[in-house]
DNA sequence: GATGAATGAGTATTCATTCAT
DNA sequence: GATGAATGAATACTCATTCAT
């Protein structure tokens, strides 16, 4: 959070193609991927992916950022939209989509990662819960569906269709359909475990 | 499937703390588990864990062999069951509570582990969708759902509940409950996307 | 052969270093000293090694590349001398006097080593060829020895000598002129058995 | 030297069959080959090996030892014969032969090995000077050439054809031969450099 | 005596990170 | 600012040797 001065044009330029580079990389080979072959992706030295992102988990911190910002905005303009149920459904199909676009599953395994994202997420979750309260309030979604409920189910349509090996690219819709039918108030039978309190935001679902 | 003669006493007890070592070593730390640590946790040395196992993957595929076997006894002892809906849910619960015990999620990462896996995953497979097939005969699941749906949402509720903190231990069984809801006939929407054609075991749902 | 920029100052220099080093351990040690040892006597990481030379294999290629040519500089040269037999002694003393400096003798272990050492060394067979085709004509070495003999006999006489532990460092001045009076057509005695076809160079006599 | 009392039938069976499997494991793999695979070959337990062999170095010194014997009896045999240069020739074509049969070369690497061998390896030495000497007095060989000498050429042969890929069994006659021819007195230039005082043994020509 | 299970020092290699150019 | 050379901790795996069965 350093007054940080607007960046020279090339190194901004770099900046974001790093960025590119890390998130196919990450994608392709997971946590794995070494910061070398980051770095030849994006065309630059070693050393400059350094300069930018004083540590791999720092890089990574930046291109999840940069995700859950999008995905915020999008939820943040559905909340303004006419039918509750239709923006939560949308809001869950921008999402799929943008991870299924990059698979970033493995970050489940990066633990905390830095305060920024902790602060970003949580705008996230807010929304999210925002957008479920109007869905739940219209009668889109059941009683007893939180949003906290919703935020750990949103993943699940594609961790679920990365275990099949040469899927459809939009198989992610079945099972977001099942989950969704799930969620809403016909035929729901009373559910077994109440929801988690909260999420506290500096672990990851995305 | 070399005619294995009984192990020793001793050798016998190794094995068992490794598998059980290992197990908890891959649980806390993922795939990058060191079989360094793996030996310390077991109270062997280095070189013992790789007498019982040569390779570090063989380990996982023991350990995984393991899994899928308990899982599979349950769900053929199941396909018995005077009730096939409540024969699919008390499965489906059980694998669950399996995963809960000890999460391998991170084995997504792993490759194709080795051809008995494969095997006995098949054989999962074949055991789950005669589960799935009584269940919809019965009215108990919707039409248009398929074992391999099954099989993908399977792990879904351990996988979604992963991401809470401090999460109470019983947590999936509500994540179960609204995707099982999902799978009912009842209040069904048709769904946006086929299923898969088949799961072809070679790849890590468990 | 890729377009090698030539080397930073330092890392030219660290290069010689690895070189010599390694030179030095291998010969002392014998194909198993370890690359941490030459890391250390040449006074660089362990991780400079593996920039440098990618493998323990290319770092002994290169050692042997180095050899076999400035060996075969020689040979071209002597093509052109007056006396051929005069030119074939001196090409085997200063080939014994190379060796003598570093023993590489344990290379008959080493397996196949790079592409560009076989070819190296096809050039070098070439010329010992060809000055022994010259010396034969000139009546400087009986009629029935071919240049592969001379190239198997080339390393006798450092080989002969390393079992000797204090030996003054010209004995294999005496071996030498043994073997070569034993090449000479004066007092020749018939051969029990043909010379080998062809030396296919992918083994390694140096 | 512990006074030995005679093995049991069976452990003697197992020490010989140590042996030869060692000695065919050496040949093949040199110096790396693992103990385990010598007792597997040679159908006996790991730790059979080092009831017998404290040390794998023993083990190569007992090989070695076994092998100088043999060779040491042939010389003293010939010791007696009518013709001392063909004595000395055909106990150099001895040796060649036994040395073809099992390359054990790499030896050379093996450092100093026992006591024992030392001693053998002394009296081995003894038996060739006076081989040498015999053949000199006759004019056999040339006048200064000395034992020591003929103990070093003696492997030349060998290792010299054991660069040749696919090479006929009996090449190193091709080159005994030559040597030989080198040792005779007709067409003898004179030698640039003393022969060594002595070979104390400790090292390993065979 | 024989066996093979256990051990741990040793090895090549990778990779995040630092720093001289 | 950018580069890529240097570094060394970390890792899977091997193998001589010891020792309980």
């Amino acid at each position: 959070m350093t007054s940080t001065r607007p960046l020279r044009a090339d190194a901004s330029r770099n900046r974001q193609s790093l960025l590119a580079a890390a998130a196919d990389e990450f994608a392709e080979r997971g946590l794995n991927a070494s910061v070398a072959d980051i770095a030849r992706r994006a065309g630059v030295g070693k050393g400059t992916v350094f300069r930018h992102f004083p540590t791999k988990d720092d890089l990574l911190a930046a291109i999840v950022l940069d995700r859950i910002d999008a995905l915020n905005a999008v939820g943040e303009r559905l909340l303004d939209a006419a039918d509750p149920g239709a923006a939560l459904s949308e809001f869950l199909t921008v999402a799929a989509e943008q991870r299924q676009q990059r698979d970033l599953s493995f970050l489940q395994e990066a633990g905390e990662l830095n305060a920024e994202v902790t602060r970003v997420r949580a705008q996230l979750f807010q929304t999210v819960h925002r957008l479920v309260d109007r869905a739940r309030e219209h009668g889109a979604v059941r009683a007893d569906i939180t949003g906290a409920d919703v935020i750990l189910l949103m993943c699940a349509p594609n961790y679920v269709t990365s275990y099949v090996p040469d899927a459809s690219p939009d198989l992610w819709q079945r099972y977001l359909a099942i989950i969704f039918d799930g969620l809403r108030p016909e035929g729901a039978h009373p559910l077994p475990h109440p929801p988690p309190m909260s999420l506290d935001a500096t672990h990851t679902p995305d």
